[in-house]
DNA sequence: ATACGTGCAAAGTATTTGCAAACGG
DNA sequence: CCGTTTGCAAATACTTTGCACGTAT
């Protein structure tokens, strides 16, 4: 039986964490909350999950664990435009994909295209940058919000 | 003879914005220094340009202005990241083009590819949404600044 | 013990808003 | 004139930081 993907990823990053000796209640919260979700998270939506469900965890610190996540690759950061920062796991692999939001009613939903990574690569490999990561958003009106 | 492509927008959205009864000697200044510009600009880089060359304006106007000119379609908000929106015009046609930003030095260069933008199409077409704009961002380093 | 983690409150930034005065047709 | 625009200052929203106390090894 294999496990459910986002424990997968949690376990592994908390094991690297701990290797390198850094534990502590409220970042395994976080990473535990965000193996959970199907898509990204801001600080202020993990804050208030973590408050009414779990373990209160602090603002400051859910700010500072996805800062030293991100920084050490565990979690990517995504910029939807809205204002504030989302979060989300960057898991083994397969799994890469981009957003898509809805101006109308603010749902963010995830997609995949091969096709799509293949000219991002060949742009990449054209640009004389090392490129060490890329960011697709799509935005527009939902099927329910198309009028 | 041509115009300047820049001008050739800035006059184009002010003559549109007057035939609405809507000018204002702010503004044009922020329009007319986009219309200038190779690539996108903050606020904060308007204001600073306009307090020293040009006309001061006061920042919560050009918060303003670009509030409303991409709210009506004369600009570009484009999300890179740094915490800092920024904008850029939209010109008739041909511009289209997306962003590469340096992790390091802060760079911000543009580029355009015909097969990424059939890439995107054809996911756009495939969502269910109707998709209003796309964002790419590539980010990295440099070739100043890869090490 | 020693280094890391955490929460709170205070400080910072980026952006928005209320309002009275100035402007434009 | 009358609606729009502007600048200032105050307010807001999000994020970061300083610091004293708590925790893990």
């Amino acid at each position: 039986m294999t496990e459910l993907p986002g424990n997968e990823w949690a376990e592994a990053t908390l094991a690297t964490l701990q290797r390198r000796g850094r534990s502590g209640g409220a970042r395994k919260a976080v990473v535990e909350l965000l193996a959970r979700q199907r898509c990204c998270l801001t600080a202020q939506e993990i804050f208030d999950a973590l408050r009414t469900a779990e373990r209160p965890v602090g603002l400051a610190s859910i700010y500072r664990a996805l800062d030293q996540l991100s920084t050490e690759g565990f979690l990517q950061k995504i910029e939807l435009g809205a204002g504030t920062t989302r979060y989300e796991p960057v898991r083994a692999d397969g799994d890469h994909h981009h957003h898509l939001v809805c101006d109308e009613c603010g749902k963010v939903e995830s997609f995949a295209d091969v096709r799509l990574e293949q000219a991002l690569h060949r742009v990449e490999n054209a640009t004389g940058y090392r490129v060490a990561a890329h960011d697709v958003v799509l935005r527009g009106a939902c099927s329910d919000c198309r009028t």
